[in-house]
DNA sequence: TCTCCTGATTTTGCATTCAAAATAGAACGC
DNA sequence: GCGTTCTATTTTGAATGCAAAATCAGGAGA
């Protein structure tokens, strides 16, 4: 009687196995639970995960390709070590990616991204009025991401997403002082009211400024920590 | 006595099978042997390859990370189709990225680096004079990516080199005319003046209009080509 | 002829198995 | 005591096996 297959019911599809993993082992190496230089146990993961080896390695040798993991031949795969100079490095290119995003936003942003922005911004105050860190990186995390993606370029959401993901787990060691979060977003103010009001390269300036200022503040966080090689 | 392990003779360091056949892969993608939308028959190609499946389907699953392929739950994976919108993103992103680089090997570039970037113009004004356009190709391509390298970013060069494996693609249909090509390669001229004068903010306008002769050259190439979606 | 259904075949997803390499540990010599 | 060598164990790399899903082919019925 004919292919029935979505009547109304949420669609259930069955997610490929080394989409999970990858999710999972994802978030565990930004969380720090995986920290930066150990190494992937394929025995121990498996167990933990309730899958067979297959998958996981699927997902180990994707998470190498995205740089969180590093492959070593015959040995396995370690958490990629924090170096310094590679966050460094990270950043830049991400700078690079956020002064482009600024500027393709302000010609292509609909008003409701904007607002959508606005609103998480509010979010992000609330947080910072209440002194909740946690929660202030999580909006902070997702205004950026929307400003990238308001761009309207998807290459460039997903490789700033890339980068991303390995500059996270240093800013999870990142204990801004309290000046320094009131300057944060005191700029993030400021990069809201240029993309509203379409100013390219006032935008493109705050951006950069503001990023320079993450990079010294994240820098700083790492030379104290002794985790971190050179 | 010891270990011997390594006297003179080259290492002899087994490669992992998946990075062999990553590197196959990518050049068949590349060369457009394997074509956009083709499906990847994992039978056909451990065949072809003289493997199991095993390090096919990791080589595979990393070059879908990579943005070479797409994989289609239960269904395999197919050759990323060449979409023009995909293309103009990414070669936005590399714009910004171009334009970094150039920044920073103005700063940091050894001397060295720009006699290396002079050789490999010469080479290729010869193979521009002997009207050889694959060598000219390749002779481009290597003078992008050593000024990128010359940035001093290895952050920057990784994820460049990805972005420009799928442009490649596209990048093999484009018969460029005579006047546009002779123009590229005064265009070059220039580019490699400014860098050997170390004049950044020349350099990056000089890259930024090379690169949107590009995009313009591509999408050309594109428009007139039917396997392409839109 | 075209559509829809049904069963055979192929292809994929994942688990399991086998082999090679690396690691850990004990016995031995200096 | 310290380092070395040899063996046992663990761990990784790659192949194979099995079940589920998708695709294909053929035929019935409109």
């Amino acid at each position: 009687m004919g292919t029935i297959e979505n009547l109304g019911a949420a669609r259930i599809e069955r997610r490929p196995l080394h989409e999970e993993v990858i999710d999972q082992l994802r978030d565990r190496i930004v969380q720090g639970d995986l920290a930066p230089g150990a190494r992937l146990n394929e025995r121990v993961l498996c167990e933990q995960l309730g899958i067979s080896r297959t998958p996981l390695r699927e997902a180990i040798k994707m998470l190498a390709t995205e740089g969180l993991v590093e492959l070593l031949p015959n040995r396995g795969a370690i958490v990629t070590p924090l170096k310094a100079a590679n966050i460094a490095d990270t950043l830049a290119v991400m700078g690079a990616l956020e002064s482009l995003a600024g500027e393709l936003a302000c010609a292509h942003a609909s008003e409701s991204e904007i607002a959508e922005i606005r609103a998480l911004h509010f979010e992000m105050l609330a947080h910072h009025a209440r002194g909740e860190l946690g929660g202030y990186f999580r909006y902070n995390q997702r205004i950026h991401l929307k400003l990238i993606e308001a761009s309207g370029n998807p290459v460039l959401t997903n490789t700033y997403r890339q980068l991303n993901a390995n500059v996270l787990r240093a800013r999870y060691m990142a204990n801004l002082s309290q000046e320094r979060w009131d300057a944060a977003v005191r700029e993030h103010e400021e990069i809201l009211a240029a993309l509203a009001g379409r100013n390219a390269a006032r935008l493109k300036r705050l951006l950069a400024e503001h990023l320079a200022h993450k990079v010294a503040s994240v820098m700083a966080a790492l030379a104290e920590n002794a985790a971190v090689a050179a």
